[in-house]
DNA sequence: ATTATTAATGCAACAATATTGCAATTATAT
DNA sequence: ATATAATTGCAATATTGTTGCATTAATAAT
């Protein structure tokens, strides 16, 4: 269980006012450990209006706290950035996993990315989606 | 350039009538050797309904012609499957590169993915996306 | 602790994106 | 050439995301 005062300080750390709806929405993603989409927050927390669910999802992507995971269904889900992520210095290089069973997303360690060499390429970042099984569904 | 021929076997070949809508998109991606979002076909295809356009794209997807190329964007372009997709076996593994200066973006051949082992899980199917300059815009 | 300043929230309206039903049309098989 | 079955275009609808603005709340300054 993560504490609130923890909390807090990602938010100030990255530059975001305290407020209800980020602690919470925060909150939420930390104690899952998982991705979300705006739909499952909307579905979570319906006592914060979608508008402010959308720009919460907004501030916390442009200022570091979350990052978008892509997908091939035009919905993007949201997961928290390692520790080591900022405004100024963020880690472009994500590991995702999607269970094809439970449907849950998961953020992997990124130094399981191997490295890429594309002959004529400059590459700048890399993201992996797994899909598969997950411990829990197998 | 691909003959006409061709692509009416393509189309054939994955279980799809031949209409001018369906020979004018697969022809578009062909020659174009890129991929494409469904905006990219309602600018090029104004000749065609928007609707009928969507569902080009569904049933394309639907029959192993083309495959959706994930985004952290929330738009889903989409690229042609290498000839070895059909609708019974559908190649999962793609490497996808997508320029942050022209905006494009390639299927890179698969045999270039790394064979990624997880512990604890079933991997199933992985698809990269790259980002950073094509050889053009270098 | 109180006040001034600045930012976030909620609501309404709007914009963009995607889907469905159905009649008319077109493609294929016979 | 005709029958059958699928695709198209249109209209309506549903879903998803954004903007402007007055009110409210959070931080900084006193």
């Amino acid at each position: 269980m993560i504490k609130y005062s923890e909390l807090k300080n990602i938010l100030k750390q990255h530059n975001l006012r305290v407020t209800d709806c980020r602690m919470d929405v925060l909150e939420y993603f930390i104690k899952n450990n998982q991705a979300f989409s705006f739909k499952n927050l909307e579905d979570e927390f319906e006592k914060y209006d979608r508008v402010t669910l959308y720009r919460t999802l907004n501030s916390f992507t442009e200022n570091g706290v979350f990052h978008k995971i892509p997908s091939d269904t035009g919905v993007v889900t949201y997961g928290v950035c390692s520790t080591t992520c900022s405004p100024q210095s963020h880690n472009h290089n994500h590991m995702h996993f999607q269970c094809n069973c439970c449907g849950k997303i998961e953020c992997l360690a990124e130094d399981q990315i191997p490295e890429i060499k594309l002959p004529h390429y400059e590459v700048m970042e890399v993201d992996m989606i797994i899909k598969g099984m997950c411990p829990q569904c197998i």
